[in-house]
This record gives structure tokens, sequence and C-alpha cells, in this order.
DNA sequence: AGCACGCCGACT
DNA sequence: GTCGGCGTGCTC
């Protein structure tokens, strides 16, 4: 007799094993297969994915009432590599097996009604496509592109290139690091090792951090290779093309997969390749269940596939370069830019000279300099802020109180175009009353900049020119972004003030002058990963000053001008920044060393969701050990992010690296033994490295 | 005794 | 999650 373990579809937390059913005599039946089962009393059938097969019962079940499969689905079934992936998956993002499986299956809804086969390919490809494209900021569309031949590469580009072509000719699953400066010709590289794996008839998978922001990478991949082997999978997919795309890229129809982090998913048989670009970003980690990180999965993936992974960014994640100098990754570097424009001059401005030297305004002498001299040669400047709305907060001069949130206790961004107090967290608002609430006194005060006021004040240093704004607030209507980028490329715009939205993948080709108007506001964010999130934007930032032979100049506003990410980013020491993080990083226990595990504790009662965490603390302790104490912090409470939400509280682990296996055996055990307890009144959620510490 | 209701736990 | 089993307690 021949078994199957099956993992089952549901809903429930306390279902997170195989059940194991007769094979019978099902064609086609393997791991990974996707099955129709009888469950439990339930008149309707479940559907499940086969984790195991074997020819034996497992002792424990003699004597118990072994029931057969009835179906396979093979359209939808996994490969067994994916189950791999999957189990995998549990361990490390504290999932069920079920979660991480649909992962993997068919995103969207299978369409209800079969439709006529179309033509070659079908609107979720080509035709999507093309919208993406055509809607880009650039308008520049290529309706049916020709394939393109690959230019000559440079020497150091051959070299990485090669590389990566020779690992993927020998077999070897490699992980391949390719840190390569703005402008290096990173993309390159990347079209030339999907040549390889096309050439070997395996597939590649391609991330990007957002499609929308990456549609010059995306065009260059249908240029080389045509429009007819890709599928581009993005957000503008309705649940239907979404599905179809699924069963074309399974059907192996399709060579390239490009998307967001959950193409790292996409169902490819023979995958050979997997790229991530700009591998550092923090939209590879995911934000909903199961809380996956996709540079991760996909090193995970490409180990159990026998593929090769391209992980490439100009400022590589500190974890990521450790892992590469640990001997886990090969290191590819390209110092030199492709089109041997100068690395743009940055020059880090001390605002607390500015002040005692009486200058109050937003800009430097030395920024207002280089920005009139950069409009004499009918140049544009960009003007990034980390920041978006008038001013980060609201307080009384009298007696310091400060406006929060009631609910997140985060302090409110006045807001001056609706003239209400918002919280960044929640989006909560409101208006800010005439007298201190604490003191009584008249006259709250607005301090800290956010776009809204620089927008203005830029305004008004410089009247004649055009000022545009793009962040959050100003892209709320649909299209509205694209027509300030559009304004911008096409130079109707001299000047453009903007959040993180304008440091990314965007090439101008006419700006000469950068502004960080105060890189203070990422450094400052209380968390361990702010130095590098700053070395990093800056990093970014700078490289949208200047264009082919031109150099550009950028200026950096701080009042930490000695800090070490500053300076790092200042001299475009990669080098440098990276052995002071890993200082830092080891002597306070964070990553790579340790990882950071967030505990979160809700319920609808807060006293209950304190006892709860509480009670969580002293498991993880008694579990652990007495040693952890040290490595354990809280229980706090966490800023409640909507409204109607439960009562939350974050325990936080910083969990040794080494010991990874001791915390997720401890930890699952945790989660399960709580999750299932019906009279417990409280649930806990784990996020392996979350996002943010908030 | 007969039945409604709610909680518990098994589901292969 | 879902359903049946079973214990409790109310009603006839």
């Amino acid at each position: 007799m021949s078994y199957a373990d099956v993992v089952i579809e549901t809903r429930s937390d306390n279902v997170d094993n195989f059940f194991t059913y007769e094979t019978g005599d099902l064609p086609g039946l393997r791991v990974g297969s996707k099955v129709i089962v009888p469950f439990a009393q339930e008149r309707a059938k479940r559907s499940g994915y086969v984790f195991a097969l074997h020819e034996e019962l497992q002792p424990e079940l003699e004597g118990k009432r072994i029931r057969r499969i009835e179906a396979v689905c093979e359209e939808e079934s996994l490969t067994a590599e994916a189950i791999e992936v999957c189990r995998w998956m549990r361990r490390r993002c504290y999932c069920r097996y079920i979660d991480a499986a649909r992962c993997f299956a068919p995103a969207g809804k299978k369409p209800k009604r079969e439709e006529a086969p179309e033509s070659s390919g079908g609107k979720g490809s080509v035709g999507a496509l093309a919208d993406v494209l055509t809607d880009s900021a650039n308008g520049a569309l290529a309706a049916a592109p020709l394939p393109v031949p690959a230019p000559p590469l440079t020497l150091e580009q051959r070299r990485a290139a090669g590389r990566i072509v020779s690992a993927m000719e020998a077999g070897r699953s490699e992980v391949f690091l390719l840190r390569g400066v703005t402008g290096s010709g990173k993309t390159e590289v990347y079209l030339a090792a999907a040549e390889q794996a096309l050439k070997q008839g395996r597939r590649t998978i391609m991330l990007v951090p957002e499609i929308s922001l990456t549609h010059q990478t995306v065009e260059r991949f249908v240029a080389r290779f045509g429009a007819e082997r890709i599928a581009v999978l993005h957000s503008a997919l309705t649940q239907n093309e979404r599905y179809r795309e699924w069963i074309r890229i399974r059907g192996g129809s399709v060579d390239i997969v490009i998307g967001a982090r959950s193409a790292v998913f996409a169902p490819f048989e023979k995958l050979g390749l997997l790229i991530l670009d700009e591998e550092h970003e923090g939209t590879y980690k995911s934000d909903m269940s199961p809380k996956y990180d996709a540079v991760e999965v996909a090193v995970k993936r490409a180990k159990a596939a026998g593929a090769v992974a391209v992980l490439g960014s100009a400022t590589p994640s500190i974890v990521s370069s450790y892992r590469a100098r640990q001997g886990l990754y090969r290191e590819l570097v390209l110092t030199k830019r492709y089109n041997t424009t100068p690395l743009p001059n940055l020059t880090v401005v001390d605002m607390r000279k500015e002040l005692a030297g009486g200058n109050k305004s937003v800009f430097s002498e030395a920024l207002y300099a280089a920005m009139l001299d950069a409009f004499a040669a009918r140049k544009q400047v960009l003007l990034f802020l980390n920041r978006r709305g008038w001013s980060s907060f609201v307080s009384c001069p009298h007696c310091g109180y400060v406006m929060r949130c009631e609910r997140c206790n985060i302090s409110l961004t006045y807001h001056k175009s609706d003239n209400r107090a918002v919280c960044h967290f929640c989006g909560e608002s409101r208006a800010v009353p005439e007298a201190c609430p604490s003191c009584g006194a008249e006259g709250l005060r607005y301090y800290g900049l956010g776009t809204e006021q620089v927008e203005e004040r830029t305004k008004e240093a410089f009247p004649e020119r055009t000022v545009a704004r793009m962040d959050l607030d100003s892209t709320k209507t649909k299209g509205s972004g694209k027509k300030i980028l559009r304004d911008f490329s096409a130079g109707r715009t001299d000047i453009l003030v903007g959040t993180q939205m304008i440091a990314k993948g965007l090439d101008f080709d006419n700006v000469a002058v950068v502004g960080v108007i105060s890189a203070d506001i990422t450094l400052n964010i209380p968390d361990f990963k702010s130095p590098e999130r700053t070395f990093q934007l800056i990093t970014q930032v700078a490289g949208r000053a200047g264009r082919r032979e031109e150099r550009g100049s950028v200026y950096v506003q701080t009042c930490l001008p000695e800090h070490y990410a500053i300076e790092a980013a200042r001299s475009h020491d990669y080098e440098g920044f990276y052995r002071s993080e890993l200082y830092f990083r080891e002597t306070l226990a964070y990553p790579p060393y340790t990882d950071v595990i967030q505990i979160t504790v809700f319920s609808e009662r807060e006293d209950v969701c304190a006892g709860g965490a509480e009670a969580a603390r002293r498991a993880i302790l008694a579990r652990l050990g007495e040693a952890e104490r040290p490595r354990l912090l809280g229980p706090r409470p966490a800023p409640i992010a909507k409204a109607g939400a439960d009562y939350r509280y974050h325990l936080y682990l910083k969990a040794e690296a080494a010991r990874r296996r001791v915390y997720e055996a401890a930890l699952s055990e945790l989660k399960r033994k709580i999750n299932t307890d019906s009279a417990a009144g409280y649930r806990i959620m784990i996020d392996v490295n979350p996002f943010s510490l908030m």
C-alpha cells in the first residue's frame, strides 16, 4: 500500500499537520500534487497538497480509519522544490504549512467560465505590460519591441557575468551579491545571466522592489528577449488575469517572470536563475502574513531548485554583505560607472553652524548658491526630505506639551493643506486647538520640517521658478504622480521637492543639484537600521545628480555631520560604512549577529493582553533559559494601527543567529500552545526581523 | 425522560 | 474551521 502525507486547506490555527491518506492508484500523484480529499465529518470535500509519499503506514496510525485521496488537480499542483521551500518557510516565518503553500498556489481567482483561448499571450501578458510601460513616467513605449542585441560589456561587467555564467554552466547553485555603484550597469549583468539561463532551457525570476518605479529595467528585458516569453506581474492585473498568468507561467510558455516580492513564488518548473534588483529594499519584506523576506525565500528557492541567485544593489544590506563575507555568497563588485560619468561631488553642510551664523532658512548658503548656479545653467534641482506634511510636531512653548495620537502615542504631523494634525501611523487627524490642552496658554507652535513646508519656502526663496512636490499626499489621486514626473522630465518644473519617492530608480537627464534638506530625520528614527537606511538613501538620492558626462553636486544638510553614516556617504565609502555598522551591530546584538524576533500579543481586552504578554515572557524564559533575559525586551504596549483593532503588546527577542533552530522550536511551540487555547483570550503573532520596530 | 445549549476536541 | 459528542440544566 502507498500513502501520502497531505496538508489540508483550512483557516484554523489548530490544523497544521500532515494527514495520511491512501493514494489508491491515482496517476501522476507526486510530492506537490494538489489533491481533493474527504475530511472529518464534512460533506464538502477539501483540497490539500501532498508533502510526502511513503509505502509504510506510520505506526501511530495503525487501527485508524485511513481514507483515500479522491482526485488530483494537476493544473494547480506545485513542484517538489516548492514544497521543500514551504517546509523551511513554516519554521522561519512561524506560519503553517498551508500558509506557505498558498504563497506558491495560483494567485487570483479561477475565471468562472473558460473563455475562448486567446492568440499568443493574451491581455495578461503583453497587453497589460504595454499598459504599464505606456503609463510610465518617461512615457517611452515599446509597442512590439524587437529583440535588441547585447551591447559590448565593460571588463568589470564581463568578469561579473562570467562568474555567474560559469556557475550556471557547471550547475552549481550559488548566490552572488552584485555590488555596483549607480550607473555601473548591473542590468547588463542581469541580462547576460538571463541569456545563459535561456540557453540552458531554464527559467528566470527577476524581482524588483516596485514594478511602477522600475519600468526602465522591465523595458530592457523586453527589448532583449521580446515580450512573448516574458510575464510581468504587477498590481494592475485583475484576479482573473492573475490566475491566467499563473497557469501560463506553469504551462511553460514563459521564460522570464518580472515582478515585485510575490513573484518569487512564480510556478516555474525548470527554474535556473533568480535576480533581486535593489536587494537592500525594505519592500522585499512582506507586510502580510506569512511575513517572509523575499531575499531569504529566493536564496532558499535557488538552493532547492539547484538555481543561481543574484542579489544586486549599489548599497547592499549589511546582512547580505556579512553573509557574502562569511563565504555564503560570492561577492562581485562593479566600481566604474558605465558611461564614465564621475560620481557626484557630495558636500555635507553643518546646519548648527548655519544657525549660529544667523541662517534660519531651509537652505544652507552653499545649497542656495548651488541652486542659483544650476538655474543660471538651465539645470534642474531635486530637494529631498523624508517627511511629508508641514511640520513634524505641534507643541506648546510654555509647558512642552506635544500633540500625540491618542491611540498610537506618536506625535502628530501638522498638514497645512487641510489644517489638521495627522497621525502618520494610523491616519487619524485632529484640528489644532487654540489653547494648549495642558496649560491653557494660547498659541501652539509648529516644529520640524516637512515637504509641504519645504515646497512653500522654496517658492518664497525662488519666486521666479516653478516648484512641484511629490509625496504620498500629492500623489493620492490616480495619475497625479505620473504627471508630476512627466512635467519634471520635460523641464516644465525647475525644482522637485519630495520624499523617498523621488530617490528611487528615476533617471533625470538635467538634474545638476540634489539637496538633502535634512538627513537627520532618517538618522534619528529610533531603530537600529536607521544608519543603514540613511546611508542608502543619501547614496541613492545622490545618484540622481549628474547624468551623461556632467558631474552633479549633492548637498547633505545635517546637525550630525560627524555621524559615520553621513561621513561614509560623503566619501562614497561603502566599505567604511560596512565596518563601522558591523561593529555597532555586534556590540548591540543586532542582525546579522542575531535575528530580531517580534512577538505581538493581541486581545480585545487590555488587561488580558498585558497579562498574556507577561505570561509569554515568562514562558520564553522558562523554555529558553534565564540567560535570555538581557536579550528579551518588553513587553510594552504597541502603537495601534487602525480603528477597532485589538490591544497589542510587543516583546522583542534578539535571537542568536547560531541557535536559530532552538528558537524556532521553542517559539513555534509557544505560539501553537497559545493560539489553540480557546480559554486564553489572547493570541500571538511572530515576525522575524520586522520591517520596523514600531 | 427529553431536549436545548454550549463547550471541547478530533479531523488521517 | 466545522461538526458531532457529551455534560448541564431546564421543562414537561
